[in-house]
DNA sequence: ATCCCGAGGG
DNA sequence: CCCTCTGGAT
């Protein structure tokens, strides 16, 4: 896909939100944390029900950690891994509070030093929460890019490069997490609904979808 | 019955 | 590269 191509692509995709209900409401950088590791393999929808109670027992990575895993695994039993996650919280908030004086990093080194933190939750901190120029990629936005032919063949990594390289500067903050949901809940891995996809204009994947190649 | 918004570990 | 964690959605 040519570079106009994408940005128009890209532009598309970051002007309607497919499903407003089901974003996290988390944009200050201990909540926006805690909750993006929550959400691993759990819907928004599941992470912004148990939440406001966690985050009201625990508003600081100081109260969190004192919480331990133990004191925050009741909070979070309705979302999966919930065993590994209290775990991974109480763990973070402890480094947060031993590392960083109970603060969150600004800078992707420090971040991705956290554990239970990788490249994609640091994206996602970064970017909304820091305002950083990042494109947190998932598997919903590496299936999207590669469906839509934005970086055929490429690494996640390389589709992440590509997708900050070609989005314009002022979409950066919204389209990446847009991208995510048009990737979950539009561009979907089992029955894409190419008919209601805002950049149908500039992909032919339903071509692909109603005649497979044989 | 089967897949899944990720990270750590073998 | 593979596996595991685990409830919820389909």
């Amino acid at each position: 896909m040519p570079p106009a191509q994408a940005e128009a692509f890209i532009r598309a995709l970051a002007v309607a939100n497919p499903a407003p209900e089901t974003e996290l409401t988390y944009s200050d950088p201990f909540t926006l944390l805690v909750a993006v590791v929550l959400s691993a393999q759990a819907t928004d929808a599941a992470v912004n029900r148990c939440t406001p109670a966690l985050f009201a027992a625990a508003p600081t990575p100081e109260k969190m950690a004192a919480l331990g895993a133990d004191g925050v695994a009741p909070y979070i039993r309705t979302i999966g891994l919930w065993q590994a996650k209290a775990r991974n919280v109480a763990a973070l908030a402890q480094a947060l509070v031993e590392k960083h004086a109970g603060e969150v990093p600004g800078e992707r080194e420090a971040l991705e030093a956290l554990p239970g933190v990788g490249r994609k939750t640091a994206n996602v901190v970064l970017n909304v929460a820091f305002g950083q120029h990042t494109m947190a990629v998932d598997t919903h936005i590496f299936r999207l890019g590669n469906r839509c032919g934005l970086a055929p063949g490429k690494t996640p990594r390389e589709v992440e490069d590509m997708l900050v390289k070609r989005c314009p500067p002022d979409l950066l903050r919204d389209a990446h997490h847009w991208l995510i949901l048009h990737g979950r809940y539009v561009c979907k891995a089992r029955a894409p609904e190419c008919w209601r996809c805002v950049a149908r204009a500039h992909c032919n994947y339903r071509d692909k979808v109603l005649a497979p190649p044989v």
